[in-house]
DNA sequence: AATGAATGAGATTTCATTCAT
DNA sequence: TATGAATGAAATCTCATTCAT
């Protein structure tokens, strides 16, 4: 007879897995993949070696159920509640809503994106697969639909790629949070993501190059977009 | 009395760092730093185990050296020898050129790249500026000059962040290059780089959104890049 | 005060028990003692790894019980109740039925001659002889003395030496035994031993060279010993 | 350049392979193969640990190995030498001449059956089969073709089984073999095999009921039996 | 008495590095 | 300088046994 009910003993379970979990997303983005030992998973843990092994087959399924368990509660998709934009304007502010969201999302990862890249060479496709999602940037595909509607609607430009530039976007975000999130650790530049942001998206939307008029951007908007947004 | 003269014993021996280094690059990248074995390279290289420790004192030197020496020929900087331009359109040729230069470098260091991805947890922050010399992001302190110069001139922006879009540019070309030549190994777009970098220009310069004039770009330059780049 | 008399707890512990043994015969026989798991045995008999341990000390101890425990009910000695003969053919009757008797048994526990050979290094010599008791190959001294018996009444050759005939006789059976059930579990021979137990019979008191006379077998035995016996 | 010739690395390598296959029959003899522990015989080999794997790839390709590089030089057969018997009495000889060997073959390769019993549970077919050929229980097929010859030429019985009386006649001597060398290490009978070996024949050829004349056995060859032949 | 999670000793195997030749 | 066998530390994983519940 068990002593304890079945659902609490499922729900202690996922606890230790839990827990392992974090441990070795720690460990291993500290030490990378192979470089870290089921000892100091284990010891970060509180656990002893061998008890690992009683929520884990090996060490490569700590690495495969890492995404999956850790991130799970984000894998919302960051575009579904948001208002289709019907101009210029209401774009601009889509997309600065979906840009905070981007960087919120890879700073929260950081630690998984280090894992992800420490561990590249032994992952399945299917798990380099999990992984990215973290970022999903697989989902650019909605990106470029709603960019698409926004070429026929005639508020962004009609020879534009909407293809190309759903992964731009992304992009022109993706390599301040690599350098300074992932690779060094440092600033590349001295501004704060709530500064960035908003920079990007008017680069996205309305270029470097000066534009004929100068109504092109409201300033309330603007101004707004340069307050806090993390 | 020696056989070979010092000089020839010299370059004797620098060939058979490279031929190490050479092979150390190709295993790396292949298995990843951990994974790779220093029979794996010697066999690689036509060597004896015991022989790469006559030029390398470890296989962590190995990886240290790997960038300083392969990348040496390429390292010369992108944007020397490009005459600085005075307009929208002058710029619009130099961001072509620039961007083509940088996607051909980072593919012809892919391997590199993915060597230092694999090794990143080992590399001490010197080791990592090395290897991120490989794609000269940091040289983005000359096109942020040229930016501020175009502000300057009128022809950019006067409300441009020169130092942050001077970094968004690489970015922009960096997620096709990070996801398709790096982690990945499938494009992400049907396209290929010589049709993804003039599209990147011409977002970075004029963004997006529609114009309210269509006198933006003189055709002659739009069609000239559309052609073979790579 | 004890809800079950002393009595039926002593019964149920011994269920427990052989419940066990059984579970351990099965697993040690198929894996071998080394590679067999308590988590497998606990299984095999519907128990917790845990509750092992309330009946049995160790692993080892499990080893040590099997023979006594499992074989205790097929210990009765094989040659018991015969009649002791007094002519070569009562003789050939009777050695028909221990050849008989000593196949099955051989048969019903070669499951613990596998666990036997299997765990040998780890039986101590009383171990060893414990086992070997399943075929009662000790019980050879009572063949050797109906031997010397049949030698004194003449009916048997004067220059037999009844030590090692009483063991040449199971071992004449014994290797088809060990080849085919045990060992490898393929037939050596195209005969059941219901053709093979008469002949071992018959080479064990006649030869197999010819004999000057052809009046040594009554016809009547021979057939009788042909028919089915197992 | 190498400097040791390349037939003498072959043969230093076969020398550390033949030195580790000895220290491996032993501690696996000594210990079984499960207990037995890559540092016991690397210990027994007078080597490191690691070393083992320079020149076998795993524990089990040891246990693999034994009996093809051990048994070698002995596995020529028993019987291709011995000239056919035409006679009771020459069979008598022959027979002779067969168990001795075969109880030499058994005795010297003991430690290998203990080998083989201890690792029955994980030997594939094909490694049972090499091991079995230690003892060459499967030459039976040639004595079955001399019994068949026999009992055309009319000395041997006519009722006789060749089949399966060539299986017997091993069997007789292996059951001492089995007990004494292997299974107990203690003796059944107070016999050398020099007087086991006649004894055995004589109960294979004759049987052991009294016969209808004393003619049977020439007196010289006999006395011949009972002398040393181990 | 029953449970099964936790433990940690111990086994196999890998591999960077050394060094005698 | 080149070689590659030898080394042994270190890592992963297994499993008999314990013990709180």
């Amino acid at each position: 007879m068990p002593r304890v009910s079945p659902a609490a003993k499922v729900r202690l379970e996922d606890t230790r897995r839990s827990q392992i979990l974090a441990a070795a997303a720690l460990i291993f983005a500290r030490k990378g993949f192979d470089r870290a030992t089921i000892a100091d998973i284990a010891q970060a843990a509180g656990l002893a070696e061998g008890s690992i092994y009683n929520y884990f087959r090996s060490k490569d399924e700590l690495l495969a159920h890492l995404p999956r368990q850790l991130a799970q509660p984000v894998l919302t998709t960051l575009l579904d509640r948001l208002p289709l934009p019907a101009s210029a304007e209401e774009m601009e502010a889509f997309l600065l809503q979906l840009g905070t969201a981007f960087v919120a999302r890879v700073r929260t990862h950081a630690r998984l994106f280090k894992v992800f890249f420490s561990a590249l060479p032994h992952l399945s496709p299917s798990a380099r697969a999990t992984y990215l999602q973290l970022v999903q940037i697989h989902a650019a595909a909605r990106l470029e639909r709603m960019l698409r509607d926004g070429v026929r609607a005639g508020y962004l430009r009609k020879d534009l790629n909407p293809a190309i530039a759903a992964r731009v976007f992304p992009g022109m975000l993706f390599i301040f949070l690599m350098v300074q999130e992932v690779l060094v650790g440092r600033r590349m530049v001295p501004y704060e993501y709530d500064v960035i942001v908003p920079e990007v998206v008017q680069l996205f939307l309305y270029g470097s190059a000066s534009r004929p008029r100068a109504t092109r951007r409201p300033a309330g908007l603007r101004a707004q977009g340069r307050h806090r947004l993390t």
